[in-house]
DNA sequence: TCAATATATGAAAGATCGTTCAACCGTCGT
DNA sequence: ACGACGGTTGAACGATCTTTCATATATTGA
């Protein structure tokens, strides 16, 4: 981050600057989402995240063994998306049972997978 | 990433488990999904994604002004946000005015806001 | 109560990421 | 040609994240 009145920013066009700047979400919308999709940006809780879209309710050593993880990791994995509400549990004697908490969660896959499939192939820029 | 077999993993409902393995998407496509949401993991990229929706067409600079960023900061973002092909250049001179390149990008934003203003103010987990 | 089970967690190690600084490239105006 | 300008890039530092190991908690069955 930066002052944001820093005077060495030259601006082309500063009507347009200053109202997009209102434009744009606050900063705690902005840190809000970017928690949400820094949640995604794993392998393992994708993985997670996907089983459980598939498998509806699954206890933590299946979604471990199902998505490759260890023990260990799929509970930390869990403790994260818990935290962020994108699971809930459900705790049967010894055993937690974990389902997704959002209906958000399948959209926004399918999103992302639409736009992997539509943008894979083409050459990078380098 | 761990064993896949290893032997260590107790599993409750091998059968489920086998099933939902086989529904996840493939490896590649997962570190794909991993790697855009990645992308949207950041408050200052996520600003840029917000400025351009609402701005249309807009240069580096007004763009650095915008989401409160130095130059060099933004140039880096956009290298990133370039290679992954969610925003495109043009370059006129010496200016470079970006815009987003996918339409996909608005409906994940408001997907994602949509679940952040839902789950928020809730009590977390500890 | 004791051992085994299912899960949770803290801490350490290693990898990855974001920011900044400095230098660089191409373009414009003179 | 020269300097100013818009933008790009690489390297370095610090911060954050992932993974693993070890330990802890709570529950079940004997």
């Amino acid at each position: 981050m930066v002052d944001p009145d820093a005077c060495t920013t030259p601006v082309v066009d500063a009507e347009r600057v200053s109202s997009v700047r209102q434009a744009l979400p606050s900063e705690e919308t902005v840190q809000d989402l970017a928690q949400v999709f820094g949640l995604l940006a794993d392998p393992g809780r994708l993985r997670m995240m996907a089983a459980l879209l598939e498998g509806g309710e699954m206890c933590v050593c299946d979604l471990a063994a199902a998505t490759g993880q260890s023990m260990s990791g799929a509970s930390h994995a869990l403790r994260l998306l818990r935290m962020r509400r994108v699971v809930k549990v459900r705790r049967s004697g010894r055993m937690a049972y974990y389902q997704l908490a959002d209906s958000h969660v399948r959209m926004l896959f399918d999103l992302a997978i639409t736009h992997a499939r539509h943008t894979e192939g083409e050459p990078g820029d380098g």
